[in-house]
DNA sequence: AAAGTCAATGACAAGGTTGTCATTTTTAGC
DNA sequence: GCTAAAAATGACAACCTTGTCATTGACTTT
């Protein structure tokens, strides 16, 4: 294993100088610069993260907290995040937000102290409490946002557009016809389902269509078993919905299997859309036509954020907003309305 | 931030004593000892893994490598494999083997190579993988094997009984009073789906009933849409099935929906039930008896023989085989059958 | 041509822990 | 009560990197 001595044995300069080239750092003639790179090629050398974190005092990991592991959303976060770490050279430490276990504050306070970390990733719904943000500002830790929307341009986020996606979504099912959209919506306490279902209101009524009133939005709360209920009210309802839009893509596994239940085929009794492009979307069947999060890209400008600020010397580097494009899946979960 | 430093003039003793209580090492008295102890609870002091690191040369970063992460199965263990690292003070590095990136010893080396982990977890099917394990040896990386079975007791593992728990839960429909019980047998690749038709099979036959054919056995290979396809076979057969018994709750997921676009209602018209106890098991309506794996055990356990191992001095500690208890969770799948 | 400026580079210490080896204290044996 | 062995403890170096500050050499200004 060579070591940046070796590095600067075989370039003929001085270790600090090695560490000036490692580090981006100016005043290193570029001739110099190239014979430290080729020498360090040469070696196949990697410093040391031991030694490095021991020198500057900052830590490699970088620690999230979530608090409904067993989300398909979430599931699929954290593969990303977990993939995008270890590609960044850096490691994930996790902390599970408890229903008891105390107000938010406490629990990342305790989160904190137990993993010493110093980069933090806040995601839905923890992501829109101030409270939090202002704590973690104040201790001086760096953190991004995988925040739905930038309330806080205070702070570095990174976010798909939402409403944006839900509009396009539902423009999918206007366009092939349909007139009567059902919406099970997620849990109001995430910002993203107010997003969700604003795109949804907004291309309905952008297409001359009387808004949409309760008959046609039911809470779901992301939440399985009240989707499944969401959706067998609105289906067995007097003048049911051609097509169902659900705010995530478990809620949407409800719908098919409310309309199971109900003896109507999906899609050719009523259309379903999703919303996340997890992996049931794919093997459920028929494959279920939804929103593709770009969870890879997301995560990976999460920790791009992370690795910038922390290795910038001024302390506080300028706030980043960052909006990663989505893509909307077709798959076969939707047609035109029967009549 | 207190170092061993200033415990150790807290307690009136050298450094290296303090080092000494920290790891546990002989030749220190026992009120020295405690008095250490006494020392580093009142300035609440932690050691740092930075300059642990450096100067060990070990690392805390544990790598696990996995194939298909939209598995709920993988999902679940993700998650606790991280929980698992972070209660431990060490780190989750992951990496995937790609479908067709090479050989697995070609994807392990160049994931080792990457990463420069010192600590494998091999999860199934890669944990069967003889070559896997014979090239870790050799290259003297701990590793632990997320086996279900023990095929190699040279190295640890850790794991549930499949097969007894197989058993069980075939037992439990027997029990019903089911007599024609369908399988949806899980990818032959792994182990895992052997042992549980056994215990399937071992269950039924020890009742005095016949062996169950082709008619009654469909492999699903762990896969929603084979699973779906197989459930429907079975179902709409001649002699249907009066319970269905998926090897995985994705599976059960499937069978579930098969018996929706048949009109049958699940637990009345047949019951279903799966194995994993998956986040799934709990949100679908009706909620799926199953066998509860104990992924939270497990991961710790895997864990924890894997800190043993890099703390222990000598070079090849004993290999230890864990197994896990499991448990069935009776939910609201299945009932007698019907006439 | 001397003085001052600035870019480029290097010598050295420090960061917190553990291994090696030397030293001191305790115990055992007679 | 003395010696030998064993147990307990400590001094110091080493792990690899980066920050501080000093030094060198080149270039600009008067």
């Amino acid at each position: 294993m060579p070591t940046i001595i070796d590095v600067a044995k075989k370039a003929g300069v001085s270790i600090k100088t090695v560490s000036r080239v490692m580090n981006n750092q100016t005043n290193v003639k570029e001739t110099t610069r190239e014979r430290v790179h080729l020498a360090m090629e040469q070696l196949d050398y990697s410093p040391s993260d031991a030694a490095r974190q021991l020198r500057t005092g900052k830590s490699l990991a970088i620690g999230m907290l979530y608090s409904d592991p067993s989300s398909g959303y979430q599931s699929r976060l954290n593969h990303a995040m977990m993939q995008a770490c270890s590609d960044a050279g850096r490691y994930l430490v996790v902390g599970l937000f408890e229903e008891h276990g105390g107000s938010w504050q406490q629990q990342l306070e305790a989160f904190i102290e137990r993993t010493k970390v110093n980069n933090i990733i806040l995601v839905p719904p923890m992501c829109d409490s101030s409270i939090l943000q202002e704590y973690l500002f104040n201790r001086g830790i760096q953190f991004v946002l995988m925040s739905p929307s930038h309330t806080a341009p205070k702070v570095s986020s990174v976010s798909m557009d939402d409403q944006m996606a839900a509009r396009e979504m539902t423009q999918h099912l206007l366009d092939q016809g349909h007139k009567r959209i059902g919406h099970i919506a997620g849990d109001p306490a995430h910002i993203a389902s107010f997003l969700r279902r604003r795109g949804y209101e907004e291309a309905i009524v952008s297409m001359g269509l009387p808004r949409p009133g309760n008959d046609l939005v039911i809470d779901g709360q992301f939440d399985f078993r009240r989707a499944l209920a969401a959706a067998e009210t609105m289906l067995s309802g007097d003048n049911p919905p051609t097509a169902i839009f659900a705010a995530s893509d478990d809620m949407a596994a409800a719908a098919y299997m409310a309309a199971g239940r109900l003896g109507l085929a999906v899609p050719d009794d009523v259309s379903v859309v999703g919303f996340d492009n997890i992996s049931i979307a794919g093997t459920i069947w028929p494959s279920l036509t939804t929103v593709a999060q770009p969870f890879d890209d997301m995560a990976a400008e999460c920790i791009r954020i992370l690795r910038n600020a922390s290795s910038d010397d001024s302390s506080r580097p300028a706030p980043e907003l960052v909006v990663v494009p989505h893509k909307i899946i077709v798959r076969s979960s939707c047609t035109a309305p029967a009549n």
